[in-house]
DNA sequence: AGACTATACTTGACATGCGAACTATCTCCA
DNA sequence: TGGAGATAGTTCGCATGTCAAGTATAGTCT
């Protein structure tokens, strides 16, 4: 509307493109924006193609992989749900599910009683185990297209966006 | 595991550094993924932010902005899902919503009775016209920690991404 | 015309993200 | 000691993503 001719060119590829949208972004940091969180969730579907013929979703996997960094000293909940890529507070049944499943373990904890630990079982473990290729694989393809150099030029930039977005909060 | 040593350089500001992971990612295609997923997750929470006192959420932020996008005309459901940022079968309820709050007009078109076209009311345009300012300094906000030149990379570099995980698709 | 297939939603069931309120502990400090 | 406040989780209500099944309408073939 503001910039007068709406046909204008449309980059192949781009998000634009993709949405069909008709008019433009208004600026470059909206396209970035919605460029970002499209881009994320279509990772997110990938990924989740991945994990789920493994009956966990996204969500779970993340939290396996966690624990499996916490080692055998396992982790409090909400440390968990620190390092969560979400930041929800739909830990707890997250947790209930994994529980259930058999692939965490969860304690009270002995000096503190406030807190719950938990552990990988060795079946999460295993799991983890079985996944790790077909993750490893698909993240391969989703980044391929990428240089070294360009994936890690994408990784600095998000870092900073992120550490904008932190300061700004 | 692999690599042996756990307490590696750990960059500030890295999604390594928070989520506080002590093991470092496998390879740095998987480090990206995590990244961009996190990120996405941290501007989506700010926009909602902005958004959300309006009583409206991200997604049906999203939605009155293609409706904008399509003008007098208006835009028939299926359309108007795929040019949102998730992909849901969603749409229904989200129009449902977004109709009972009066921001949104639905109508059964008349050559092909199958097809609902959403049309925005004023009242939906008057909230976006209320949004944009906040929107769009939300957005610089969180690009504004890159220049022009990085933006561009950022949107360049994402495109890329998708096109290989839709060609892998 | 009548049947078969495709299209455009719509609905239902379930998982999950999110904020807010609630419970159980722990800490601190008078 | 005992009460205020912080901390660790849990639970609740709601919105939304996802898949699968259902409904209405179009188009197509015979």
């Amino acid at each position: 509307m503001s910039s007068g001719d709406a046909a204008a060119q449309v980059r192949p590829g781009s998000v634009q493109a993709e949405i069909r949208q008709s008019v433009p972004f208004r600026t470059p940091a909206e396209e970035a924006g919605v460029t970002l969180m499209r881009t994320s969730s279509v990772l997110s579907r990938a990924m989740a193609r991945v994990v789920e013929p493994e009956g966990i979703s996204v969500a779970q996997y993340n939290v396996l992989r966690i624990l499996r960094g916490a080692g055998k000293n396992g982790m409090p909940t909400l440390s968990i749900r620190e390092r969560m890529i979400e930041e929800g507070a739909s830990i707890t049944r997250l947790l209930d599910k994994l529980e259930e499943a058999g692939y965490v373990r969860r304690e009270r904890c002995r000096p503190d009683r406030r807190q719950v630990i938990g552990y990988l079982t060795d079946e999460g473990r295993a799991l983890l185990e079985r996944l790790d290729p077909m993750v490893g694989e698909a993240g391969e393809a989703a980044m391929g297209v990428l240089s070294a150099a360009e994936v890690t030029t994408l990784v600095s930039l998000l870092d900073r966006i992120r550490c904008g977005l932190r300061g700004d909060d």
